[in-house]
DNA sequence: CGGCATCCATCCTGATACTG
DNA sequence: CAGTATCAGGATGGATGCCG
């Protein structure tokens, strides 16, 4: 058996994300951010413009939606397309790859909007029965 | 038309994650985690000890790795169990809610293991275009 | 084993000002 | 319009030591 053969047959693939040298880590790392999974699920409907995207996903700065955009770019999720217009216009884009990744990105953006009612219920749930335990210390400690 | 109404017609659902007041933006931003996802992608086969998560989920620490527990546990997605053995035996496992997310947070996971090709070859084509671009820089400047 | 508490470095973010 | 540059400070992460 070659190596290759061995980490397929163990890792199903090459590469591997629990191992910390594995470069799938920093991609995964691009990935799991909050604006960039804002940005990529924006863009599966179709290009965007800089201040278009800006409007769109609430909060975000100019300066983390430029940088956000740059990784994406770099790592070939995003294409950017500069018009000669007068002021310039820039617009992004998802690439073939990008658009690999748009329906995983939409369900990973979106549960958050089916089962929010579920987490709230959840978070309460929690926060009660640690205000509970922390009576219980108080007590404890009267004694 | 209500309130309500309005909001489904217009954002598909009664939350909206680009709205930056909309509390299902603070859910996103803990599912949109590295060790997040790692974590509830690795319970996805069973309940997984402490020591055994820290151990697989390479170059995490304690204490991170504790932090992302809570969370995921108080947002109802995962559940947290004592055993009384001496020492003690500390089990997680997924909720039914977080059952719900394993598949989407696998393929996001292992996205970057079956691109990882892809994703080299467009950081090498950006970095390679960089470069010529400073390069050019260099040339103007010398004028 | 499965944590918690503390300290410290640093990375990231927000705010602001300027440009082609 | 679509950025770049800079800087202060707040959140975050690692290292370490202790505990039931």
């Amino acid at each position: 058996m070659t190596d290759d053969a061995l980490r397929l047959h163990a890792g199903r693939y090459a590469y591997n994300v629990y191992e910390d040298k594995c470069p799938t880590r920093q991609v995964l790392e691009r990935l799991a951010d909050k604006w960039a999974l804002l940005i990529l699920d924006r863009l599966e409907t179709g290009p965007q413009r800089f201040n278009g995207l800006k409007r769109e996903i609430k909060q975000i700065t100019q300066k983390v939606l430029t940088q956000t955009l740059r990784k994406l770019e770099r790592d070939g999720l995003v294409t950017r397309t500069v018009y000669a217009t007068k002021p310039v216009t820039v617009e992004y884009a998802l690439t073939a790859l990008g658009a690999t990744l748009t329906e995983t990105v939409a369900a990973l953006a979106h549960w958050a909007e089916q089962n929010m009612d579920a987490v709230a219920a959840a978070q309460a749930a929690y926060d009660a029965q640690e205000a509970r335990q922390a009576e219980l210390q108080k007590r404890v400690h009267r004694l």
